[in-house]
RNA sequence: GGUCCCUUCGUCUAAUGGUUAGGACUCAGCCCUUUCACGGCUGCAAUAGGGGUUCGAAUCCCCUAGGGAUCACCA
């Protein structure tokens, strides 16, 4: 079977974690098949769709590079045959118009609340009137109100649930558009979807449209409903557990392909932690091995795994990453400066934005430590630097020869690293950790070096 | 409340009736070391509770508890 997928995500707001890792199976799923991964924006409720909405979507998709290389579908633009087939299961005799007003119908909602039964509408039996021949009305589907329906899902099993809960759901609004229930079961079946793979949320939604599917004597597709993410506390994720939107963390730093790999291992679990690097995952990646319960998103987790990315990744594409973030602009010797200390500068940071603390003595010409507490030190130290500076200054500049000129210095005046280390690093970089001091001596260079060595305090 | 689903270290998870219940993250300690990191090593830490079935249960069954989803002219 040709396998097709899709991520079908509603145009209401920002990309959210959830959605991205539904999007995330959907697409490795089709990849893994060979099959087609498509995106369809379900914005069938005009009023709470917006396109920004929409171009947060992509630009989600986008970061995490699995957007669909197909045509996207707008459910609004197939409104016709939605609406065509609601009428289509009117005449049928599988769906029935309901004249049910607002305020009758919230009575009945109290009622088949209390009595644990979904609303049966008295449109179904009746007969159209007269009178109500220009009245407003909306589509119904009938569900069968005896036997069972089965699912076999994926992820979630066998279930079964009795048909009398099924409640007679509105498939065509009052004002003739089509509901998600209808539309989506519609669209589903006009592309081809084989595999659909969504949030658990939409569990109980299944039992519902798959009677849709059943009247049209559609195919059934296979279901696959994926658990829910939650906070650490295991509530619903939300504002309070951090950023909820997949693109803040692109603003906060993160890179995409950690983020890939930690919403992957977030529900699914394969053998390695190499498997859910990207290339792996989409050969290795089932259905069979998602997990059936809701996983708690742990920002310490993903920080771990945005660290090991960081320094795997090549040098030039995290530099080329933070370049464009703080829009530097560096010439040459600093680009070289840049690169050659970068391997050694991620490796202290979980996300690259955290980097920004070290632009000043990175870059900055006539840097000098502005920590108070610090200044004293050097001041108190203004001779030792002094003198390593001089020596520095006659030095043929190699890392070879700056570590013997260092350990010459300590030699003869019968110190040890741990004297001038400090103060070193207090000189160059305003701080009191740092990489190893030779390489920044070395890629800072003998004039830069030798300034700060004798900056007046 | 009705219906459905879920429950292994704090977190993500492994273990398809027989394992000293394994790994990763976090945390703690040690080693490496010019600092901070990286890395290496060690440690803390779990089968929600109770009943069955079985020679043997994290695994199969039942009950209880806790959590979640859903019950719209939203998706």
């Amino acid at each position: 079977m040709d396998v097709v997928t899709r991520f079908a995500p509603s145009p209401t707001g920002y990309l959210h974690i959830g959605g991205a890792r539904t999007a995330i199976f959907n697409y490795l799923f089709a990849k893994k098949h060979s099959g087609k991964y498509l995106v369809r924006i379900e914005d069938t409720d005009k009023k709470r769709s917006s396109e920004e909405a929409i171009k947060a979507i992509h630009q989600g998709l986008n970061w995490l590079n699995i957007n669909s290389k197909y045509k996207i579908v707008y459910q609004s633009q197939n409104f016709n045959s939605h609406i065509k087939v609601a009428y289509e299961l009117l005449e049928k005799g599988f769906a029935y118009k309901c004249f049910l007003k607002s305020d009758e119908l919230e009575k009945l909602r109290i009622k088949s609340r209390e009595n644990g039964i979904p609303i049966k509408s008295p449109w179904r039996k009746k007969k159209e009137q007269d009178e109500y021949k220009n009245k407003e009305f909306v589509i119904r589907l009938k569900m069968p109100s005896d036997g069972t329906t089965t699912i076999n899902d994926i992820v979630q099993g066998k279930v079964t649930i009795k048909n009398e809960i099924l409640d007679d759901m509105v498939i065509l609004r009052s004002d003739n558009t089509p509901t998600y229930m209808l539309s989506s079961v519609v669209d589903d079946n006009d592309m081809g979807i084989t595999h659909i793979i969504r949030g658990d949320d939409h569990f109980n939604n299944a039992f519902r449209q798959i009677q849709i599917i059943k009247y049209l004597n559609w195919n059934i597709p296979y279901y696959a409903h994926i658990p829910l993410i939650h906070g650490l506390d295991g509530a619903k994720l939300s504002k309070r557990h951090g950023a909820t939107s997949l693109y803040d963390y692109h603003d906060l730093g993160y890179t995409s392909e950690a983020m890939f790999s930690y919403l992957l291992q977030l529900g699914w679990s394969a053998k390695n932690d190499e498997d859910y690097f990207i290339d792996r995952a989409t050969k290795l990646f089932t259905l069979e091995k998602v997990n059936k319960s809701p996983a708690k998103f742990d920002l310490k987790k993903l920080n771990n795994i945005n660290s090991k990315y960081l320094n795997i990744m090549k040098v030039n594409d995290v530099y080329k990453l933070i370049v464009e973030r703080f829009k530097l602009s560096l010439n040459k010797e600093e680009q070289k400066r840049f690169k050659s200390l970068l391997p050694e500068l991620l490796k202290r940071v979980k996300v690259y934005t955290d980097l920004e603390d070290e632009f000043d003595w990175l870059f900055q010409h006539d840097f000098f430590c502005k920590d108070k507490n610090l200044q004293l030190k050097l001041q108190n130290n203004k001779f030792l630097l002094k003198e390593i500076g001089s020596l520095l200054k006659e030095c043929e500049w190699s890392m070879e020869n700056i570590k013997n000129c260092l350990n010459q210095y300590i030699f003869e005046n019968s110190l040890t690293f741990k004297d001038i280390g400090p103060m070193l690093r207090i000189a160059l970089t305003g701080k009191t950790n740092s990489p190893d001091l030779v390489s920044i001596i070395y890629e800072l260079g003998c004039t830069i070096t030798v300034n700060r060595l004798n900056y007046k305090y």
